[in-house]
Order: C-alpha cells, then sequence, then structure tokens
DNA sequence: TTTGAAAACTTAACAGTGTTAAGTATATTT
DNA sequence: AAATATACTTAACACTGTTAAGTTTTCAAA
C-alpha cells in the first residue's frame, strides 16, 4: 500500500515549505530576522515543528546557504562560454562582484556568517558548495598558469588570494567600511578597486 | 567645593570600569558571549547600571573597537622605521595579518561586526579610526606610486583593494572559508596567499 | 467497528537576550 | 530635619533558540 508514500512525500512538502518560508523571511527582513518564530508564522505551524523537520536553525540556513550557491553556479555558467582562461578569470570576478551586489545576504551567508559552518563541523562533512566552486577557480587559475598568464608558485594559495581579494572588496563594502572614503566615492569604490586589480593581474603574467 | 568633580571622578571610574569589564569578557568569551548582563555581573551591577554610563551596547561595542584600533595603531609604529615606501606597504601587510590572528575578535570588531557603525550612523559621525588608519596606508601608497611602485590609476581604490585582499584572507579564514582546502594546507593559506600577493606587487612596478 | 499504538503537531516552559518604566535607597542641598 | 537630586535596583516587556510533556490525528490490527 501507497500509505507510507504519501506520507513522505507530505513530509518532503512540508519540509519544502519551511524552506520556502525561511528564504521569504531571509530574503525580506534579512539574516537577523530570521526566526524560528518568524518562519512557523508564515507556514501557519507552531515553532516546534520546525524541530521535526529540521535538527535546528542552523541546518535551516546550511539549506539556504546551498541554495545560495545553486544561484551562483547558475550566474557563473556563462564563464564556460569564454575559452581564453586569463579573460575567463577576469570574466568570474565580474560575476563574483556582481552577484554579492545583487545578493547581499546569501552572499553573506554563504561566505560569511558562521552558523551555516556549524552543520559541517557537527557532522564532519566536508563543504561541497564551497569545494567544488573553489575548484571551479582552481581550474581557471591552472590553465592561467599554464599559459603564462598568472605564475603562482600554488595553484591553491594563488586561487585563494583572487578570491580574497574580491571577497574582501565586497565583504568590507558591505559592512560599512568604505567609510573610510566619500560617500560618492564608497558607492563605486568596488568598480574602482576592481578595475585596480585587474590592472595588476595583467601586469603579472606575460 | 569638589563634590562635583568628585562625583565626576566616581561616574569615570565606573565607566571606565564597566568598559574593562566588557574587555574581559569579550576577549574571554568572545562577540557572541559579550552580553549586558554578563558585563555587570563581573561588575556587581545591575545590567540597568550600564545604561546609565552607556547609551546601548552598540556605544561599549564601539569603544571596543576603538581599543582595537589602538591597538593595531601600537602594532604599526615600527614601520616608521621603514624608509623604501614599497617594503614600508610590504610590512604594513605583514603587521596587519599578524594583528588580525593574535586579534581575531578585535579584528572581528573593527572590520567585520556592523554593531559598532551603528552608533556612526546615528550621530552622523565620521569613522576616525577607520579613516586615520587608511589614510596612513594612502599616505605610504601614494609615496609608491610616487617612486614608481604601484602605478595605480587612482590612490584610493589601488589602497582599498590592497586592504581589501588582506582583509579577505583574514576574514575568510576567520569564518572557516578556508575548508575549501585540506586541514593541512588551511593553517599555512593566509601566509601562501600573502606570499602570492607579494610577487604580484613585485611585478606591477618598475 | 472499536481498540491500541504510532505519528504529527501544539502548549508550556526554560534559559537566555537588549532595553525601559517605575520604585528604592543614598547623598546633597535647603 | 525636610526636600530634592542622584545613583542604583527590581520587575517587566518583547524577543530569541530549544526541549519536555501533552494533545490530536492517523492508521493498523483485533
Amino acid at each position: 500500500m501507497g500509505i507510507n508514500e504519501r506520507k513522505e512525500r507530505e513530509r518532503d512538502v512540508l519540509q519544502k515549505s519551511i524552506l520556502t518560508a525561511a528564504r521569504e523571511v531571509f530574503l525580506e527582513k534579512g539574516f537577523d530576522q530570521t526566526s524560528i518564530r518568524s518562519i512557523a508564522q508564515k507556514i501557519e505551524y507552531s515553532p516546534t515543528t520546525i524541530y521535526l523537520y529540521y535538527k535546528d536553525k542552523d541546518a535551516i540556513l546550511f539549506a539556504l546557504h546551498s541554495e545560495g550557491f545553486l544561484l551562483l553556479g547558475s550566474k557563473m555558467e556563462v564563464l564556460n562560454l569564454v575559452e581564453n582562461p586569463f579573460e575567463r578569470i577576469k570574466a568570474m570576478g565580474r560575476v563574483y562582484i556582481q552577484f554579492a551586489m545583487d545578493h547581499p545576504d546569501y552572499y553573506d551567508l554563504m561566505f560569511v556568517q558562521k552558523s551555516p559552518m556549524n552543520k559541517l563541523d557537527e557532522d564532519h562533512e566536508v563543504w561541497k558548495e564551497g569545494v567544488s566552486t573553489f575548484d571551479g577557480l582552481k581550474y581557471s587559475v591552472q590553465q592561467c598558469m599554464d599559459q603564462g598568464y598568472l605564475p603562482f608558485a600554488d595553484v591553491e594559495a594563488g586561487s585563494y588570494m583572487l578570491w580574497a581579494t574580491l571577497h574582501g572588496m565586497c565583504n568590507l563594502y558591505d559592512r560599512g567600511r568604505c567609510k573610510v572614503l566619500d560617500e560618492e566615492k564608497s558607492e563605486q569604490i568596488v568598480d574602482l578597486a576592481f578595475t585596480e586589480f585587474l590592472k595588476l593581474l595583467d601586469a603579472f603574467g606575460r
């Protein structure tokens, strides 16, 4: 009999509607305002029901974090069209920054907040989303190195450095640290700094 | 009569002992565990007394953030001994990273947490600590540019980029995002990435 | 068709958070 | 000594994540 199957389906539906509600609250009100109770209210269930479908709040935030990586991945797809690895790296940077600007909450969850990482630590799991994204970067960096564009000593160290530069620009901006600049300049500083970085990279290879 | 003077002194003493208690809790238990109640318990006053000396929690965190900048500033002093501006920039990076590693909680408060910035927004004040530190960087970058080491198009954009790279490396590390690497490599990744960055900078000028 | 167990969900509560209004001592002035 | 101003505390509000215990619903077996 298909009763168990139906129940499993129903479990799935509710689990997904919890995640949908969480996403809505998260995108509308932000990370801080995403509480178990606010999610529960949205789906019209009691707060404790959520714990029957997710171990704890971190598990929900981790699920949202994964969604963020899917979104970033979809934005990265166009990069496959760029044949030249050096141009691809540059374009990758633009896509990355654009993502961070368009979806600051997702970005924060993916690369700044500690909450989603807690789940990994507990379960001794690997950070698949991060690893595969970083692998994508490494792949192009290695190609650059092979073709003499970016003569790093170490692919991983070089890739991490590239990543860190973009992350730093986005994070400092998001956390209001561009207050060190005029208001006018603050707004464009990420673009300006990225341009300088590109010049730096251009000078590095060849 | 010196009664008012004495009272003012006493107010000062208590205000400072609140800050000392806050610092102790902050450094011992970390940002998340630094609550008004835990500070109050340490000085053996009721939690509400704290509000007679600080407007709110953000004001206390801002005060701690300022302390962090004093500490960073003291570490930066040795840089005055470095005559060559390019070497000074490099050394500055090392000092910055060392500070972030030695005092991750202070670093977080100074460059990542939104709490201390709230005070500025409310009072429409400038971020003196940040501005003067950034000015120090800009000064050396400008010298580099004048001497052909770092041919940036824009001092501020170039300085922001340098800052962002270091910040990104430290912040990704602190927030556990170096999980994209082997555990072994994770531990040394900031140093390795900084080395690659230095190579990049070397190739830029001259 | 009724009984009993299992599953799904809720209520109430714990322990914690920042913050405020109202009340109580203490110190100073009149 | 009485009135006032200052310093501090108590109690409470409105939240937070999370859990134990209780209730309702669903389903299977007698």
